[in-house]
DNA sequence: ATGGCTACGATCCGTAGA
């Protein structure tokens, strides 16, 4: 079973995109983030077309979720019951025998930002309600752009990055605590090239220069973590015509024995 | 030089992203 996250940066723009790299990577599920649309724009249809049943929570211009998959998604939800938000950041499905938990975190702007506490914030509702979904579902997998680049490894320039907003230490503690719970970074499980990246500023030509921070991830329980057989992230749709800033990231599960 | 792109919804610039 193939799992992915992307951050789309806008569905509406990237729907091509999106079809051609289900069409390419025939993954078994996706996480989208940044949809940018309200319910009732959602692209249904074409998505249902490619082979593909969604769940979405969205709303106009900022933030919006969706989970994509090829046997339909069920028990979805959106959300966090104990902290209420009127931005659309989680939606929640299981897909056979996994549950998917789908992220959108807050992006914190800048360091000394009323944003930058809704952030923490955030995460430590996210961290609380993690921890009572893990115990419900072993099998718990939660991917998304996270905001976060974990270690000095993630980012291109770490000295350059110190203190900034992505890579404040108070950000990389959160992700860490996340892992605290029992999760996993799937992407790490694996030895991986240098300078892997999932996002790059559109400016100055930074994905060309590989200036990038790998802030999308796919965290998997222990259960979970122990079937994942690869890890990778897909640069290829960053190098398309009008791409998203974020490139996918993929996870692959060997579920048989279950 | 505190910018540089891109998407969006508002108009022909401001907000937000990361």
């Amino acid at each position: 079973m193939k799992l992915a996250s992307w951050n789309v940066n806008s569905l509406k723009v990237r729907l091509p995109h999106v079809l051609d790299w289900l069409a390419a990577q025939a993954p078994d599920i996706v996480c989208l983030q940044e949809i940018k649309l309200e319910d009732d724009k959602f692209p249904r249809m074409e998505i249902e077309a490619a082979g593909y049943r969604c769940a979405w929570s969205g709303q106009k211009t900022y933030n919006g979720v969706a989970i994509l998959s090829r046997t339909p998604p069920a028990e979805v939800a959106s959300g966090m019951p104990a902290f209420s938000d009127e931005q659309k950041r989680v939606i929640a499905a299981t897909v056979g025998v996994v549950r998917v938990v789908c992220a959108y975190v807050p992006n914190g702007q800048a360091v000394d930002s009323e944003k930058y506490e809704y952030k923490l914030k955030w995460l430590e509702a996210f961290r609380l309600w993690l921890a009572g979904e893990l115990k419900i579902h072993p099998r718990l997998a939660v991917l998304g752009d996270f905001n976060i680049a974990p270690t000095d490894e993630d980012v291109h320039d770490p000295k350059a990055w110190e203190n900034q907003v992505l890579f404040s230490p108070r950000e990389r503690e959160a992700f860490q605590k996340l892992l605290a719970l029992g999760l996993k970074d799937g992407f790490r499980l694996f030895t991986q090239p240098e300078r892997s990246f999932t996002w790059w500023d559109y400016r100055l030509n930074a994905f060309k220069r590989n200036l990038g921070l790998r802030i999308d991830h796919i965290l998997l329980s222990s259960e979970l973590a122990s079937l994942c057989r690869a890890s990778s992230i897909d640069v290829a749709p960053r190098r398309l015509e009008r791409p998203s800033d974020h490139a996918p990231v993929l996870a692959e599960l060997q579920l048989e024995s279950l």
